[in-house]
DNA sequence: CTGGATCCTATAAGATACTG
DNA sequence: CAGTATCTTATAGGATCCAG
């Protein structure tokens, strides 16, 4: 049992760090790594076994998927069923509180479409001015 | 200077775990840790130096305001302005594209008021199963 | 004042092997 | 099948000192 190692910890949902930034809690909670992928794969794929996950999920390892799994379950996000038989069978779907999180989603998923290229333009300029810099300093 | 140290790496917009998950790009672009804070401070406090910011964000380190400052202002969501003067004065802005995601965060205040309460509630109910759990197979 | 440089630690994540 | 255990590596972040 792996104790202060992997500790998942300190309540995402309680943290002081909200101070200045009221919508921290929640993205901590909602946008840690993996978490939006696995939502969306079992939104749109449906019930779905571990392994169909693994499968969904092409760089994700087990243990890190298992440790996403058991932290979404805890937070009400997902429904974890086993099946005990042989061989044992686990599924997991999307929770009604879950599924509240789509239309967030898509809001997100709009503003990408938007938005996003202005990003990549904004970074190629920040790069070339910066090469640009950097060459005339050389001379 | 640092180079393999310190990656800030790998362009989220081109990543390519975006095959299971549309909107990760954008979530590894914006809710990677203190962006949400910083811009939340630029869009309700203003026009802000560095000092002022580390106020308003109490435990951010310098070290790491710096690389998350950077990081937005190669993406083109905020605007660094330099003052040559002695002392020398910066001043950060939020841009017009990161103004554009402000409706993106009022969208999550609104579900974090609407669901943050209920992801608790299944926290506690998640962690006293697993107690019961424990104390039954203890005897 | 605004950071850069350097060193160090904590945590997340990968690889591999194994089990009920 | 669905993970767990263990070990190792990578990366983010903190502490401290220093500089234009």
């Amino acid at each position: 049992m792996e104790r202060a190692d992997e500790s998942e910890g300190k309540d995402a949902v309680t943290d002081p760090a909200r101070e200045a930034c009221p919508i921290n809690p929640v993205v901590e909670l909602i946008f840690s790594r993996w978490t939006t992928p696995i939502l969306w794969a079992l939104e749109h794929h449906g019930r779905s076994r571990f392994n169909e996950l693994q499968r969904l999920l092409p760089t994700i390892t087990p243990k890190v998927l298992t440790q996403r799994l058991r932290q979404l379950e805890r937070d009400g996000l997902i429904i974890r069923t086993y099946h005990a038989e042989i061989p044992p069978r686990v599924e997991y779907t999307i929770s009604d509180l879950g599924r509240t999180l789509v239309p967030v989603f898509d809001v997100i998923a709009d503003w990408s479409d938007a938005h996003l290229p202005q990003v990549a333009t904004a970074r190629q300029a920040y790069d070339t001015a910066r090469a640009e810099e950097a060459a005339w300093a050389e001379g």
